[in-house]
DNA sequence: GGGAGTGGAACTGTCGACAATCGCCATTAT
DNA sequence: ATAATGGCGATTGTCGACAGTTCCACTCCC
């Protein structure tokens, strides 16, 4: 046996090369090193990864199937652009998937998930009193109901959750200055929530949960008009960019 | 400009050979080529095709992402094999999905779509009461189901539906002999909930169509014992066997 | 006789190269 | 001047080969 000592002893390492690039080409995407509807050249991220291009071909065929690149058959791979449908496609997708997540959640909480989500908002509440960047912010949001889905222990639902976070992470995790002043103090809610998740009300966290996810719908709309604003004096599609291998 | 009038213009032959060999394995493995849990082997499928292993490669990633295949790393792909709670997750998702398909769908049918859900539902009734083989009337009750979730316009949810429908025809549509005495007479309940439709009672048509999922479920749980217990008598893993290109 | 070690076969993971196709741009004809 | 056309560069699609790993069966030693 292999002695556990081992300084690095890097378990994701047995996973294939192709689930590690998908993991680097979304994180890359996901952090802005793409614009929205820019290419992405096959050659240009083996090169930077030090790859061949048949392990990064089929991570994107991956990405495309979690719904942020999208393929045009002999033209290439592309960020995807979402049109005001794919918005609202996405946020309606989000609230009945998180309403059946958190109904099924709520009573298979333990204490260290409930510490966790407390801390969470927490976090949460400090960011947005503390002015943090938008990316921050949207990160705990996520994080928030990601952990709702995962205590859900449904794996398939979770599965389809997880393409819209990542899609809602495009959405709104690339815009740098968006005023956030949700009327309803996003904190707030998410401290509502979480105290109906305790007290077990589910109707009133369902209720609550619908009401969040509709105003980060409107935030998105409004981070996805700015980024494409921010954008519009870039005419020219700027391609791979830099992003750091 | 092209003339259209070209006797075979294969508007078809522009997507990608990853995909059609996608679809062809999808084909394979759903007319049961190939049993859950046996292997699919890359070399083999590329042999039979034809192709080299990389398109191959390609479409056993998005085959994955479809949920009907596993890959384990550094050890290949397997049909995927279901247990009580993977079938539970299926038809709890596909219940959830579908109802608020048809909530969206009611209000958007037209005449044709109407005319074709009719169609089907008389196709389904003749079916059964002709005893045609499971296959069949799994297919024709899966193409109902699928028309509600199409009219429905969500690209998002008919994706993440699709999925479940691959998952579904593994589980049922394989089986070659099993008992069709659904308590509820499969046949009316489609004609309850067409009718339901038709009327614009979503809530009929929810309950309804909820309550079909439910009966579907528990035969799915039949079937997948039935295939199990049939498969049981071979104990090798009889690998890709027959399996036509 | 049984368990650990060992050798080989089969398969996946990865690579570099070639072929096919698409978009762009200059050129030319009307 | 404008629109069609042909060539050219860039990028994807596909292929065959090699390297590394896993599993299985066999052997050898205790």
């Amino acid at each position: 046996m292999l002695d556990n000592d081992s300084p690095q002893f890097e378990t994701l390492s047995i996973v294939n090369l192709r689930e590690r690039i998908k993991d680097r080409i979304c994180d890359a995407i996901l952090h802005g090193m793409f614009r929205p509807g820019s290419r992405v050249v096959e050659a240009t991220i083996a090169e930077q990864f030090g790859v061949s291009r048949a392990p990064v071909r089929e991570a994107l065929v991956a990405l495309e199937r979690e719904g942020i690149i999208k393929s045009l058959p002999r033209r290439g791979y592309f960020v995807v652009d979402f049109t005001d449908k794919d918005i609202d496609e996405i946020f309606s997708l989000r609230r009945l998937l998180e309403v059946e997540a958190l109904r099924r959640a709520v009573g298979r909480f333990n204490a260290d998930g409930l510490a966790e989500m407390q801390r969470l908002v927490d976090q949460l509440g400090a960011a947005i009193r503390g002015n943090s960047d938008i990316a921050r912010i949207i990160e705990l949001d996520l994080s928030f109901h990601d952990t709702i889905c995962r205590v859900a222990n449904h794996s398939r639902l979770y599965e389809a959750w997880n393409s819209m976070r990542l899609q809602t992470w495009l959405l709104i995790g690339l815009t740098s200055r968006i005023k956030f002043d949700s009327p309803d103090q996003p904190h707030d809610i998410h401290q509502t929530i979480l105290d109906a998740i305790k007290a077990g009300d589910v109707a009133l966290a369902s209720a609550s949960l619908t009401r969040h996810l509709v105003d980060a719908e409107a935030l998105a709309h409004e981070a996805w008009r700015t980024l494409h604003n921010e954008a519009a004096p870039r005419r020219r599609d700027d391609g791979a960019a830099e992003f750091r291998p």
